[in-house]
DNA sequence: ATGAAAGCTAACCATTCGGTTAACTTATGA
DNA sequence: TCATAAGTTAACCGAATGGTTAGCTTTCAT
């Protein structure tokens, strides 16, 4: 959504939670292999419980994740809505930057101008 | 280069440098206005100049931007390599999302056939 | 020559991070 | 039914964050 780009305090969250190696490689895992329990998200990391559903908890907070209970599994995916966001987000800043870029120059020739 | 998207720690430290909005409005700062002084860059946010400093020693470490000292002034601006580079890491991973997203329909499609 | 401006460094502070272990609840399956 | 597996919660820990103030050096301008 629109307030996906101008709430700071959201991307704040959304650039905190893929700043951790280990959230992004959950985060890569879950896209590439679709929903899984928590203790599977933790195995290949090579940390606890605890420690997985803190990280998990991170990308849910950005909204990045969702899960759902199904009976003592606590099943986590990525969520379908958020992940359009996510992509719509780096299509916006890959031409945010790119165009900041081009202004980058000018910005530079004029000063060499002066 | 290649490696700013296989090297985790360098794309933490990008990731993390872009988490805090002032860090962002800095950025912002410099890619419309150019060439800043330490102190102007502290201004516009409130905060004293070691804490600006500390800000822009994360920019640094992310590689996004760069001061140089002239004479008692120490002028950072974004740096036009990493800036380019930034560019291209966002493009690819637009893409790579959006892939994602893509891979995301098929397998929840080969779930609900299950 | 000297006082003020810009920056740097160090020290401090409260809070958050990323991880742990221990203890508890709930669901499963033999 | 009952041991065990999955998850949660709470407490703890060391390190990093994001900010400050105080004091130092360097540079500029009068």
């Amino acid at each position: 959504m629109v307030s996906f780009h101008s709430d700071p305090a959201h991307v704040d969250r959304a650039f905190f939670a893929l700043s951790n190696a280990t959230r992004r490689g959950m985060t890569e895992m879950l896209l590439r292999e679709g929903e899984k329990p928590m203790r599977e998200l933790a195995r290949p990391f090579g940390i606890s419980l605890p420690g997985a559903m803190k990280h998990i908890g991170v990308l849910q907070e950005a909204g990045i994740v969702s899960c759902r209970r199904q009976g003592r599994e606590n099943l986590c995916s990525v969520d379908p809505g958020a992940l359009r966001t996510a992509a719509n987000w780096f299509e916006f800043h890959a031409r945010f930057w790119s165009v900041s870029f081009e202004r980058l120059g000018k910005v530079l020739a004029e000063k060499k101008e002066k």
